[in-house]
DNA sequence: GTCTATACCTTGATAGAC
DNA sequence: GTCTATCAAGGTATAGAC
């Protein structure tokens, strides 16, 4: 893979996380690059292309840290920590998260973007549900009702979070982070 | 106020919480409405203009519900509920909030606009976090911490599962909704 | 006071040069 | 295989007609 694709792949994602799919062209990214905006259609022939790209990798790279922990054999308590490290990292760098960011743009989506995202989302979700209904299991998490409800409610305080301390303050991010896992202790 | 203002005001907003800031156009409304694009000019001089006056209009609305609330004399319980309430509505009609659709375009946002959905945003959750804190004391609602993070926490419950019932599905927001307050019940 | 004709710029994308 | 010259469509905004 060359080096201009992975580094169109870095911009666009930053674009993207930082301002949003709609509010970025190609031309941001080729003038950051010092070529010209057509050289991006070489690589991803179209903007619909680049996005479903990029939702891809995050994918990817959410698998790989998945499996990752598999091999460390982490605990729940760890792998949730783990998980919500990748948002408090997004907060440092005043980035949102990939499904906070394309969410809100859904429909005006092209379609192999929409299900990209479904997936990717549908996956994590997934795997929240499960190291949480683990964790209570075997008693290092406590909370009411059903495991599915209570991943969407934590991912949903990762994403707003992120996009709130964006119109707040960057410092808000921390006390949403601590109550979460203070409530998990029961 | 003429007819045709409140008209164009109207679609805007549809048009902000279902496709978002950045992907909808003058012409979008004035086809909408059988005018030209520029005839919009002469009630908004500009788009930030027009996004900023939604956002203020927004925001105002919020007032007069908390203000009818005091005279009907809700109690802190009720008063959560009608708040909740108006995100079941915009989840019925498959739109997303004002924060949730414009925070995560901040960065893209003119400067008035961004002050005023900052003013909104910290109005709103001083009014949460003070019914809260009075719910609490009078034994209405049972939650651990300060009031601000669990109003920080409420909120953003509300502004990403709207999000995320576009990328899933539209039933899951009952669940999240309803997690919600059972936890409050302590 | 209300709206149209029109300008000017940026967008994503194609065809073809090197 | 990599990139440039160029295009048609759509964006916001201004000047001026009715």
């Amino acid at each position: 893979m060359s080096v201009t694709r992975e580094r169109i792949m870095e911009l666009a994602e930053e674009l993207i996380l930082t301002r949003g799919y709609n509010a970025f062209s190609y031309q941001d990214i080729s003038s950051e690059l010092g070529i010209k905006n057509a050289a991006i259609h070489y690589y991803f022939p179209s903007k619909a292309n680049l996005g479903t790209s990029i939702i891809k990798n995050n994918g990817q790279r959410f698998e790989e840290m998945v499996q990752n922990m598999k091999i460390m054999k982490f605990d729940e308590a760890k792998q949730l920590e783990s998980f919500l490290r990748i948002y408090a990292k997004s907060n440092r760098e005043q980035k949102i998260c990939v499904i906070g960011s394309l969410g809100p743009d859904f429909n005006t989506l092209p379609e192999a973007s929409q299900a990209e995202l479904k997936q990717m989302t549908n996956r994590i979700l997934q795997w929240l549900s499960s190291i949480l209904e683990t964790g209570r299991n075997s008693g290092i998490f406590s909370f009411k009702g059903d495991s599915r409800n209570r991943a969407l409610l934590i991912l949903s305080n990762m994403i707003a979070s992120l996009q709130l301390t964006r119109v707040l303050d960057k410092t808000e991010f921390k006390g949403i982070h601590q109550t979460l896992l203070d409530d998990l202790k029961g």
